[in-house]
DNA sequence: AGACATGTGTCTTATAGAAGATATGATAAC
DNA sequence: GTTATCATATCTTCTATAAGACACATGTCT
């Protein structure tokens, strides 16, 4: 009947998790854990919330709360009747995470699924830029990935792309090109790395000569560039990405509250 | 001890809520009509988790759960000890408040606050793009306002602003100017409106010579063009603006996940 | 100034039934 | 015998209630 945990003698176990608060956000980097060391994989779905409470010794409401957390911040997906699982990227359905463009008429998909063009693809050093967004040391190995994405056969995105060298060990451009779906199921599967969230900056640039020839655009066409800082787990950043969008026939959407 | 609201005869009182919800639903529903007819006004505090359930016939944690929702929805703003409070952005702290631009370097307000100056102030009628986004028949009345902001004396921020003339009746450029507040809490205060949520449309653009005039920057300089649509309660389209923004000194930030 | 009471939201536990998903076994139809 | 259908059992999450301890804020009394 007691709740109060410090005198317990059968203290809920605490593990490395901070103390003196609230018992639940215990819970909640307690279960962070085991979905950082992948002691449950993308897709599958978690001990029951009953399981979990007897685990960690707290009721069934205790844990719930904790996994209502996660599940709004996408870690996990809740589905009535059949279990708690790890949200996954791999699937065929959302085939962009992040992007948040949206084409002026019509749906992204409804003149087929993009075309990807793989410009460039190298092992390259970090320069400061990029080393100080990724918290690398200047000069670690980097892949750096240049693309264009096009939408019903006009190419709409340029983007470059620059991941830590250490993480991605072994992607190579094959590897890449030969991928259908998208590029984060690839990461999640192949290297274990889940985005969580990003952080992007958005402005209006001119494009260089070289960027408007690559998107066959003029050069007087104002293009949204969008940086983005992709993080997984710990808010450790994964990615650093710089795309262009043309913004003629599409718009960058988003929502405020 | 029985959970069944459909039999028992004491069943909460249901108001005009949609039925066959889950109770903490139309318990939220309940505790937005009196949020939208001004039972409770921005800031002031509203009945205790306990009262509220005395009131609807339900328990105090159904309450609680329909008041974490809205909280989530920035619609109410919790404060241990106090009580719970109608959210309001009344506040001088709160200066912007669907802003999404950051400066390069330091922060919006380091320089002191913003210069606001309206160039143009009418009634008008409302064209068909501004019509069909606040849901207005043409010719509708439309009050029309156009300003600059600029940070530490530079015009960064020229925007376009389109109001339905019914809600806003009384709303001169004289009252405008005088007001020293955010926007968005004169819309509050004295005429009632509040602003829940809005959605934006980016797009780069290059400006006009008349744009670039008022925000004195070369034709040349691309701008983020942000179109937005701002709702207050029940999803209803209240505010039509357009910016156009200065990002070679500032950029728009978003998060994602 | 300090101690205390009171009212607020917060956290935890416990209980119980509803609702969705799935497996199993009985029964009926072929 | 095999297959199809239905009922049941048993998982899961979801919803709702109740009760108590706790933390925070703000008084009032000494």
């Amino acid at each position: 009947m007691s709740t109060d945990t410090s005198l317990a003698p059968s203290a809920p176990v605490a593990g490395i998790a901070p103390a003196f608060s609230p018992l639940y956000q215990q819970i909640k980097a307690l279960v962070l854990q085991s979905l950082q060391s992948g002691e449950w994989k993308p897709g599958e779905p978690i001990p029951s919330e009953f399981e979990l409470a007897a685990r960690y010794k707290v009721s069934q409401g205790t844990v719930r709360k904790a996994i209502d957390e996660l599940a709004q911040d996408n870690l996990l997906i809740r589905r009535q009747g059949k279990g708690t699982f790890v949200a996954t990227h791999a699937e065929q359905q959302v085939q962009y995470r992040f992007l948040k463009l949206k084409p002026d008429h019509g749906d992204l998909n409804s003149q087929g699924p993009a075309e990807r063009l793989i410009i460039d693809c190298k092992r390259t050093r970090a320069n400061n830029d990029v080393a100080k967004a990724l918290r690398l040391r200047g000069g670690d190995a980097v892949l750096q990935l240049r693309r264009v994405l096009s939408f019903g056969g006009v190419p709409t995105i340029l983007e470059d792309i620059w991941l830590p060298g250490g993480p991605f060990k072994g992607l190579t451009a094959e590897r890449l090109s030969a991928d259908q779906g998208p590029m984060y199921a690839l990461f999640e599967t192949e290297f274990g790395i889940r985005m969580v969230r990003a952080q992007e900056r958005l402005r209006a640039v001119n494009p260089s000569h070289e960027e408007a020839k690559l998107l066959q655009i003029e050069q007087n066409l104002p293009l949204l560039s969008v940086e983005r800082l992709a993080f997984t787990y710990q808010d450790t950043p994964m990615e650093w990405r710089r795309g262009l969008y043309r913004t003629d026939t599409h718009y960058y959407d988003n929502e405020l509250n």
